[in-house]
This record gives C-alpha cells, sequence and structure tokens, in this order.
DNA sequence: GGCGATTGTCATATATTTGTAATATTTGTT
DNA sequence: AACAAATATTACAAATATATGACAATCGCC
C-alpha cells in the first residue's frame, strides 16, 4: 500500500482515459479508469482524492454525476475537475455550479492538466489536516502521519497500520462519529470484503494500547465511533 | 464587522482593479485593492481570504510577489488566484509552480472570475469547516448532525438512535407538524413495521430527557407532533 | 516455504435500545 | 360533567448493538 494520491478519470473515450492515466502516473499518481458515470458510480468515490469528469457522455453527463456525488454526504468532500470540449462561458459557470473545483476546456495540454491537478490537491492537503504530514494530537497523544508513528507523552505506542489509520481518521475529525461503513471505506481498500464486527475488534484493539486516551474513542451507539475531546 | 470573504486584488492597472472591485462587491465580497506588490506586501496578508494577482506589474511581478507569500508561514495557506495577459502554456506552469491556485489568461470574463473565485473559497472553506459539523439548535438546546451530540447550555445530553432522529427531523422544521406516518417512513426503515403508539412512546422519552425544551416538543391532537419556537 | 506479526472471524458475554401492551391521563365535544 | 377518542406513561420483554477473548487466515519478509 501507497500514498499516491487516487486519481479516477471518467471519460466515455476510452483512449483519452489511457493518456491520461498514463501521463499522470508518470507523475506519481494511481489511476482508475471508468468510461462511464455508470460505471463510475458503481464505485467506491470516498477513496479519491480527485474526480476527473469527462461533460459529455452517454446516458449521464459528467455534470449529472457531479451532482449525485455531491448529494451524496460520503463523497461531497471529493474535489472534482471537468474536462470538456465545450468552451462557452455558459457550459463552464454551470460546471463550477454544480460543484467543480476546476474546469478545463479541449483542446488542453497534458501540463495543464498536471499543474491543476496538483494545485488541487496541494490546497485539498493543505486544508485536511489528514495528509498535511503535520503533527496530529490532543493532550499528550500525537500522531505523526508521515513517520506512521504514534506518541504518548514522548513514548511511543506501537500500532499496527490499521489501528494506526483508524486513529488517523478519528483524531484527525476530532468529535466527528465515523459510521462503520464510513470508516471501511475510507481505510479498507474495496477489492477486501470485511463484517462490521472486525471494526469492533480493532478499535478495542486500539483502546487498550491507547491506555488512558482508549477512553476518548467513545461509541454513539447505532452510529459508530468518535474521538471526543473532553 | 461581517462575515463576507475578504479578497486582495493586486493590479497596476487602476481601472482593471476598479471593475473586478465593482463586481466583486456585488457578489457579497468585501475587495481591497493595491496598485503594486510593494504595496500588497505591506499590508496584513493573513486578513485575506485570497489574493488575485496580476502577473505583470512594477519591480515586482505576480509570480514573484506569490513566491514571497509562500514563503512566509504566516500567510503561505492564503489562495492566490493568478490574472495575466501572458497566455502561453508555460507561462501559466510557471504560475502554477510559485503556487498559484488558479491561473486566468485575458481576455477573461467577470463571470469566469466570478465562478473560479466562488469555487476556490468553496473548497478552502469547507476543508477548514468541515470539523464543526452542522448545528441545529433553539435557543440554549442545540444538536451537532456530525457529532450526533445534543447539548443543552454546554451540558451534553445523552439520546439514543431514534431520539436524536425524531428530535433532528422536528428541530430543522421548527413550527412544521409531522404525523406519525411521516415520522415512521422518515425515520424508520422500510422493512421495519411498527405500531404509531411506537411514536408517542419516543416522544415521551424524548420529553424527559430535554428537560425544559420538553414542553417545545407539543402534541397536535388528531394531526402529530412539531417543535414550537415560543 | 516458513516464520512472526497482523488482521479477520467467530463465539460468547454484556449492554443498550426499542417495541408492545396494559393502564392512566388528557382533550375536545356535547 | 360525562363520554369517547387520542395521547401519555410505565414496565417489561424482545430485539439490536457492542465488547472481548480465542483462534484461524493472511500478509510481509527473509
Amino acid at each position: 500500500m501507497n500514498n499516491n494520491p487516487k486519481i479516477l478519470v471518467v471519460d466515455d473515450e476510452e483512449d483519452l482515459c489511457e493518456i491520461l492515466k498514463f501521463n499522470l502516473e508518470i507523475e506519481g499518481f494511481d489511476i482508475d479508469t471508468a468510461y462511464s458515470a455508470e460505471e463510475a458510480l458503481e464505485m467506491n468515490l470516498a477513496q479519491y482524492d480527485l474526480l476527473m469528469l469527462d461533460v459529455m457522455m452517454g446516458d449521464i453527463s459528467g455534470y449529472k454525476m457531479a451532482q449525485i456525488v455531491r448529494a451524496n454526504p460520503k463523497y461531497e468532500h471529493v474535489p472534482i475537475i471537468f474536462l470538456t470540449a465545450k468552451d462557452t462561458e455558459n457550459d463552464m459557470v454551470h460546471g463550477f455550479n454544480v460543484g467543480a473545483d476546476d474546469y478545463i476546456s479541449k483542446p488542453y495540454s497534458i501540463r495543464e492538466v498536471i499543474v491543476r491537478v496538483k494545485a488541487l490537491l496541494r490546497r485539498a492537503a493543505s486544508n485536511s489536516k489528514s495528509d498535511s504530514g503535520e503533527l496530529i494530537g490532543y493532550k499528550t497523544l500525537s500522531i505523526d502521519i508521515k513517520k506512521k508513528k504514534t506518541m504518548i507523552a514522548n513514548e511511543e505506542i506501537q500500532l499496527t497500520k490499521k489501528e494506526f489509520e483508524i486513529l488517523k481518521l478519528l483524531l484527525s475529525h476530532q468529535g466527528q462519529v465515523f459510521s462503520r461503513d464510513e470508516m471501511l471505506s475510507r481505510i479498507w481498500t474495496d477489492e477486501v470484503y470485511v463484517l462490521d464486527r472486525t471494526i469492533d475488534v480493532n478499535i478495542t484493539r486500539l483502546r487498550k494500547k491507547l491506555g488512558p486516551y482508549g477512553k476518548n474513542i467513545i461509541t454513539r451507539l447505532g452510529y459508530g465511533y468518535c474521538f471526543e475531546t473532553n
């Protein structure tokens, strides 16, 4: 498992998908492709750091897809870039109105796409602490995202990957409740199918290792878990 | 003091500054202007939600200014948009490389500028606000949707899932009456069939937990329940 | 391929929520 | 005030949800 940004490219012109995939992978991104909005909407979109949508596609246009994505609380935060041949001002305005973060009209150069993708990811990352590589913490508990290290008052705590990922998620959104499904889609890769109860077990393990801070991971019965700051 | 986003426009063509100022203020932004990078750099840039920089300016170009801004930890997070007549791919790439979040080349339409500004602010805001979940409330009673938390004057009230969902429904439509059937279809899953009387029982429980605010959940005989603001 | 660490599953124990039914109270109407 | 209809309350049982320990499967690494 690596930490490259994951991008989903959705375009019904398979050649264009491949060209983008090829070039963006050179830049160090992980690219998945879908050849229709329908196909894309069946995927777990929360796993991506960015969606690149073609506007003109079969039954569901890129605009329509963006609206669907933005209406789903699970996905609404994922940045969206439109790629399109349409180049009137109205189209662009419409694109932004359905929630685009950027809008690139064809013919576009690959370099333009790359720098715009990077700029968007840079901003998205700098604002969501979780990816910034900075320290996240609460009182004497802190985690270092880049070093994958967990400390309690200068003592290092050995967490496994899953434990660390769960703590990272909860700690970087203190107070926010995450359902088991949400945690599964954010932390587990989608090829893997595991039971809800797996979360419970990992939470138990995490709590045990966190000692006194274990109490801060609280159960919202019927909803999920959160890290509570008291 | 209001809460409009504050934007600084830096351009040595005073007319262009004024045009932007005029149009963006119509959209509800607070605009300050500076006619050179030197002038802008003497201001407290941290107060702004966005910097709009012309690339071609006197002694210090927009690019140079962006580099200076980005190098200062106090300002580095402020989003930057370049406005420019330069329109070669290299210029654009350079703009992004010095830390731009967007790059708009002249001739640009005011509408394009406006939607791009909005998109950028939307993203910048959505990420910083994302942890302080949606709050709904009445007087000292408030609920946090993301945290699934209920507070009365800084005291947390422990509600069960059904109680919380009922309160959320009533509180987010204050004054509106919901029939038992409506509440059943909104809060209970389709597969489950429960008696109308179940609602009554849950309402009773909720009222008890809400203490003084229990009185605000009132019964419309023959119709249902609502949260009354008195 | 084998070893140790990690991770998932299951079985079981425990805790909490929720629905129902029986009973009491309120409300609107006459 | 009396009555019927609607709602409130209470207690209990059933249904759900979670916690945890033990074991099995899997992964990563040499």
